[in-house]
RNA sequence: AGGCCCGUAGCUCAGUGGUAGAGCGCUUCCUUGACACGGAAGAGGUCGUUGGUUCGAAACCAAUCGGGCCUACCA
């Protein structure tokens, strides 16, 4: 590795992150860095990752997450940190079940039946070991600091035994039970789901039907009306409100079932029923709707299932058995229409529901499946969060939390699948059904034999659980539970829960409820929600819009450092996140210009001795950038504390840029390229120490390129062997300088004034001129000093004093004026021109300012350090104003 | 129905009480010994609208318009 400053020549002119970022992970890894250590007795600082689906490869909202879980990870690791990032993948169950079903029917035209549960399970296991391997690849590219001898897998034998243990222990404090309840029925993907995995279509078209019930006594019909016909064969009352003159006589009348000819009530409930809405009657399906499942409980209605799993009419759906439900909406309306009984339809808007894996209509559908009784987990999970153990940044996210929780329902954790995590529970054959929960098979048994005797046979329950039931264990089934491990003790509860605010429910909240729950503590004391990526319009990303963004073909052309600090800078956002490449080119130049900015540095380090240049005495120059230095490390700390990533991105952005490359690379060459063996030993140093600062505050959004750089800088002022382990800079690192920005200002104000004075008269740089100085005391000084330095960065020769009474410009500054002959440069019509334009931007702002302190409540009442700086503001204007106007005058 | 977020330069977005900012794009000039993925100088904004609070509002409050999201059992 090249310490050497003669390094430089190595160095290409531009910088190409292709070359340079294929190295370093494997060097990072292979000496341990990311290697957390659980007995370490440094402060201690875990990140979990939000484990990836194994669906698929990762996207740019995967890319955002590594990004800020890497900053604040690099961060704290240079910082003394103990710093834990723990990596892993989730078996997403519904979502991996389809994926690998559709591949098996379409590569060798299979179902999972044909398969059997078993060797299909294997197939998902060969899959895992695919895509696994590739989000390990794609993580590694982004080089995110992961200590991947930790990584885990949300169905390994750890998690499956902190799953086991967890649903037994719910069990038995009687916080799970199993019920036969409506549940959401996709009767695509066959299993139930939780309320969560539903969407909502909003404002679907849908249309709202009516038909006619006659009475069973042939006195006349009551009208409902719905917008799923066919459930009526499963209707077993119609009802109304009780205060509703309209019906008061009808109820306790019986209707006939037009279709099956069964005959039921006319019901009074208050809480179902709205006269304002439709016809103000109800027809009633406790055995497919939510809100009639609950009138059925009020009211002791029957409960006539009619559907099959596969959404096709059943047996109680008489002529209709065995068609689709959407082709048996049709045939009934048909059927009632025959019949004489259709009432007619309008238009109706409506949320419909839909599987969110599949997009299938989800049905209500009435079936027995497992719960946890939720309410008690979410009581403690709420205190939590009211008394501050844990926080949600934004705040804002808070308020979505608790309205989540305190109206909280039961969650349904059993799912009809193959790929998961099977439930702990097994039925006693024969006639009780018993059910056993245990931790394992052999458990389950000696439970039983204890019992029943020796010849009982157990059947474990098929089901398997809903996959966020593994994940909401996350947090401390990677660090060992139910085993007390070292990992335990030292990581949990971990620092930060960072990812998307979309899982807010899903995931967080059940986080938070198991860990309060088997911890007695916080997952997490910080949850930071960051926004979504979409694309350039502002449109999520989807494989079927084909509209995705792959990070790995953007760190191909643009660099992952360019990337990284790209994410980094929008994090700020709110809720969209919308990503532009020609933002992400922005930040590869940025990265090219720290490039260039080093190899200038190295070109001029050949002879560097770190014990003189940091003895040599320094030039204002140098104070001004070590000045900056400490400011911008005093910036990046606070942004940093307070997950301000695009705050963080930017302040380093404006260091590298401005003040390193665009003001003090320029000032340091006179002192480096000069005849002073000290000046510019304490150029060397300013120039090294500012830039070693930037490498290493820039190192957790950038780790390619300031590592490649890093290792070239001198070895003198290199602590470590890496910048993965080099401690990040802070504000203390550099000398308190106060009063340089103050004493350096006018040296870069005249700088500019002539700068201006060349653009705006049209001079190309190449055109020299003389430069008079009018200045006297400390200012007159300073320039004095600098004489060679604004010199060169003006092209100019300045002189000091002016005696000719020739035309000439005049371009006033604080405390100093500077005058220009115009002769042979500027024409005095375009002189004239600019000094109007000049005058006009004095005269507009001190009308502003004048106007403020004319305003006697402004004076009296606003903080007094800002009403005299607005009065020394307003001096400097009226000066120069005074001086403008003579000197316009002058031109004619 | 309720809740939340967004509306600032042509585009993408920072900025939360004290003289409007960045990146890209645009105009003019420049191969000045790190960098044309560059340098210098510019143009461009009544901060969605209307009220209010305040000495002072892009920022705080209230309405309103536009865009988006989430929760919820209106058949």
């Amino acid at each position: 590795m090249p310490t050497d400053s003669a390094a430089a020549h190595e160095l290409a002119k531009s910088y190409d992150p292709k070359e340079v970022e294929s190295r370093w992970t494997d060097s990072w890894e292979s000496r341990g860095f990311f290697r957390a250590d659980a007995r370490s007795h440094k402060p201690s600082f875990t990140i979990v990752l939000p484990p990836p689906n194994i669906t698929g490869a990762l996207h740019m909202g995967h890319a955002l997450t590594a990004t800020i879980q890497d900053i604040m990870v690099r961060h704290k690791r240079m910082s003394g940190f103990n710093a834990l990032w723990l990596p892993g993948i989730d078996h997403a169950g519904i979502a991996t079940q389809m994926v690998v079903e559709r591949e098996l029917k379409k590569t060798e035209k299979k179902s999972r039946h044909d398969l059997g549960r078993e060797a299909f399970v294997e197939r998902v296991w060969k899959w895992k070991e695919k895509t696994g391997n590739r989000i390990q690849f794609q993580h590694r590219a982004l080089g995110a600091s992961l200590d991947w001898s930790r990584e885990r897998f949300t169905m390994d034998a750890g998690s499956n035994r902190a799953v086991n243990e967890v649903f037994v222990r719910l069990y038995e404090e009687g916080l799970l039970y199993r019920a036969e309840r409506l549940i959401n029925w996709c009767p695509s993907c066959q299993t139930a789901l939780s309320d969560l995995e539903v969407d909502h279509e909003e404002g679907a078209k849908g249309e709202l039907w009516s038909f006619a019930y006659p009475l069973a006594d042939g006195s006349g019909e009551i009208v409902v009306a719905t917008t799923r016909p066919e459930t009526m064969l499963g209707d077993t009352a119609v009802a109304v409100h009780p205060d509703d003159e309209r019906y008061r006589a009808l109820v306790g009348k019986n209707v006939r079932h037009p279709i099956t000819g069964r005959e039921f009530a006319i019901i009074a409930d208050a809480i179902l029923v709205d006269p304002e809405f439709g016809t103000g009657a109800v027809k009633v399906t406790p055995a497919h709707d939510f809100n009639d499942f609950a009138v059925g409980q009020r009211h002791s209605l029957p409960l006539i299932d009619v559907l099959d799993p596969d959404g096709r009419l059943n047996e109680n759906g008489g002529p209709f058995a065995g068609l689709d439900r959407f082709e048996a909406r049709k045939a009934v309306k048909a059927r009632l229409a025959e019949l004489g009984l259709d009432r007619g339809a309008q238009e109706h808007v409506l949320a419909l529901g839909r599987c969110q894996r599949c997009a299938t209509v989800v049905e209500p559908y009435l079936s027995k499946q497992w719960y946890v009784k939720i309410e008690p987990l979410a009581k403690k999970a709420i205190a939590a969060v009211e008394d501050g153990r844990t926080r949600f940044v934004p705040e804002t996210w808070t308020n979505t939390y608790f309205a989540w929780m305190r109206n909280i329902h039961d969650w349904c954790i059993s799912r009809q699948l193959w790929w998961g995590h099977q439930i702990p529970a097994w039925y006693v054959e024969g006639a009780s059904g018993e059910i056993i929960v245990a931790r394992t098979e052999q458990d389950a048994y000696s439970k039983a034999r204890a019992r029943h005797g020796d010849g009982v046979k157990l059947v474990r329950d098929e089901d398997v659980l809903d996959t966020w039931f593994s994940s909401g264990l996350w947090p401390f089934s990677t660090l060992g539970w139910p085993e007390k491990t070292d990992d335990l003790a030292t990581f949990y509860p971990t620092s930060v829960m960072e990812t998307g605010f979309d899982i807010i429910f899903f995931w967080v909240a059940r986080m938070m409820m198991f860990g309060l729950h088997f911890m007695k503590d916080v997952p997490f004391r910080t949850v930071y929600l960051h926004a979504m990526v979409r694309d350039e319009k502002g449109e999520k990303m989807s494989k079927v819009k084909g509209n995705v963004i792959d990070p790995l073909d953007v760190t191909a052309k643009y660099g992952a450092d360019a990337m990284r600090f790209t994410l980094a800078s929008m994090a700020a956002q709110g809720r969209d996140i919308k990503l532009s490449l020609k933002r992400i080119e922005g930040y590869r130049a940025f990265g090219n210009k720290l490039w260039n900015a080093t190899r200038f540095a190295l070109m001029n380090l050949g002879d560097y001795d770190h014990a003189a240049a940091q003895a040599a005495p320094r030039s204002d120059a140098d104070r001004w950038i070590l000045a900056r230095t400490r400011t911008a490390a005093l910036e990046v700390d606070r942004a940093l504390e307070e997950y301000r990533f695009s705050d963080y991105a930017s302040v380093v952005y404006q260091f590298v840029w401005g003040d390193l490359c665009d003001w003090y690379i320029e000032l340091s060459k006179t002192a480096l390229y000069g005849e002073d063996p000290k000046g510019r030993a304490a150029a060397q140093y300013a120039l090294v120490t500012a830039l070693d600062a930037a490498l290493r505050m820039l190192h957790p959004a950038m780790p390619f390129i300031t590592e490649e750089l890093w290792q070239r800088l001198p070895a003198a002022l290199k602590a470590a062997e890496s910048i993965c382990i080099a401690p990040f800079p802070i504000a203390a690192d550099f000398p308190e300088d106060e009063a340089i920005e103050r004493e350096f200002k006018p040296i870069l104000s005249a700088i500019l004034a002539l700068r201006a004075f060349r653009g705006e008269s049209g001079l190309p740089f190449g055109t020299r001129f003389t430069a008079s100085v009018v200045a006297s005391g400390p200012t007159a000084e300073a320039i004095r000093k600098y004489r060679a330095l604004v010199e060169k960065l003006t092209n100019t020769d300045v002189v000091f004093g002016w005696e000719e009474p020739v035309a000439h410009a005049v371009l006033p500054g604080e405390g100093f004026e500077i005058r220009v002959a115009l002769e042979g440069l500027v024409n005095l019509a375009e002189e004239r021109l600019r000094t109007e334009k000049d005058l006009g931007r004095i005269v507009a702002e001190l009308a502003g300012i004048e106007a403020r302190l004319a305003n006697s409540s402004f004076v009296a009442r606003a903080p007094a350090e800002i009403v005299e700086k607005d009065r020394a503001r307003a001096a400097e204007l009226h000066a120069r104003r005074e001086r403008l106007g003579r000197h316009l005058q002058s031109l004619g």
